[in-house]
DNA sequence: CTATAATGCCTGCCTAGGCAGTCATTGCCG
DNA sequence: CGGCAATGACTGCCTAGGCAGGCATTATAG
């Protein structure tokens, strides 16, 4: 590596990337969140609602793996939305194991409200940009991510054990 | 606004401008911590030594302001590092509310063994993005920040009361 | 000068996430 | 078939952060 991006002896917090990564997520979360928040969901929720209406995931594990999520939380996070009656659970037939997440009606008409909003927020954040510009830093990050992903093979997160070699 | 970014219509979630880059910071994350842990350091409690090196704040109030970090835990935070002998804390003088924060010689110490080490991180993680490309990643970034930072004018994090008009 | 507001720091309470461990079920091996 | 690892869901414990309240000190209004 002939050039670093980041050298030590030059090196301040408000330039580095994962400084102003974690402070626009951050920012952007309050944001969502915020107007979320009236009728009381949280970003994992409604993260949760989107995944299952688009089948990205069906099953718990799937969602901690697809969204990077500890597997306790995860539970008690559905435990949640169930007892809010906007997702079900049924015990798979197939492989006794997996419980079968599924939106109900109410969950389905709740994302509905939900999505707008989330959009709104979105796209006033990126009032200023064009279109090209969003395009651009949505396949920065992707590569950033899709990067970071492979130098961390086994990223827990979705813990439930793992052997170290 | 002619051509929103988002439509509630053809909305996939990871798309999402929000969900890309909380995936991204949660990587990162994860990542500089795992190295950071070996000697029991958090991203927080580095960024507010290196806070301090810089003079970017000098005060607990300052450091909530500036991180965007909630008082009640900055407190707890400045406690440890204080009992790490890390930082110090002294009354100021002029302003008999205000505590002066400042940095112990260990604590310079640490952070010269903690900067080389998030170096490595960030810059491994953007290998194979050129000079040209980090700087305008960077530089989106800060326009995004930017754009938050004045749609939510109070932003809390640094909550202790305010009065909402 | 005094009463009231604002500020800075701190504390207690609550919730969400990380982590380890449990139990049931399934896959894999001999 | 039988034993053992792996998997999926779940639970308890711990810690960090969000939030509200408290106290001391300073700023401001009248």
């Amino acid at each position: 590596m002939p050039k670093p991006h980041y050298k030590p002896d030059s090196f301040h917090l408000r330039d580095s990337m994962g400084y102003l990564i974690k402070r626009a997520q951050r920012l952007m979360q309050e944001r969502i969140e915020r107007l979320f928040e009236q009728q009381n969901f949280t970003l994992q929720q409604w993260a949760v609602l989107m995944y299952l209406r688009d089948g990205l995931a069906t099953t718990t594990a799937d969602m901690c793996r697809n969204l990077h999520h500890d597997s306790g939380a995860m539970t008690r996070l559905i435990d949640q939305l169930e007892s809010r009656k906007l997702i079900e659970r049924r015990r798979s037939a197939d492989d006794r194991r997996v419980v079968e997440l599924s939106l109900t009606e109410a969950g389905a008409e709740v994302l509905d409200t939900l999505i707008p909003t989330a959009c709104d927020a979105l796209n006033t954040a990126l009032d200023g940009f064009t279109r090209e510009e969003v395009k651009m830093l949505q396949s920065m990050l992707r590569r950033l991510i899709g990067r970071m992903e492979e130098l961390m093979p086994n990223a827990p997160a979705a813990s439930d054990k793992e052997k170290v070699s």
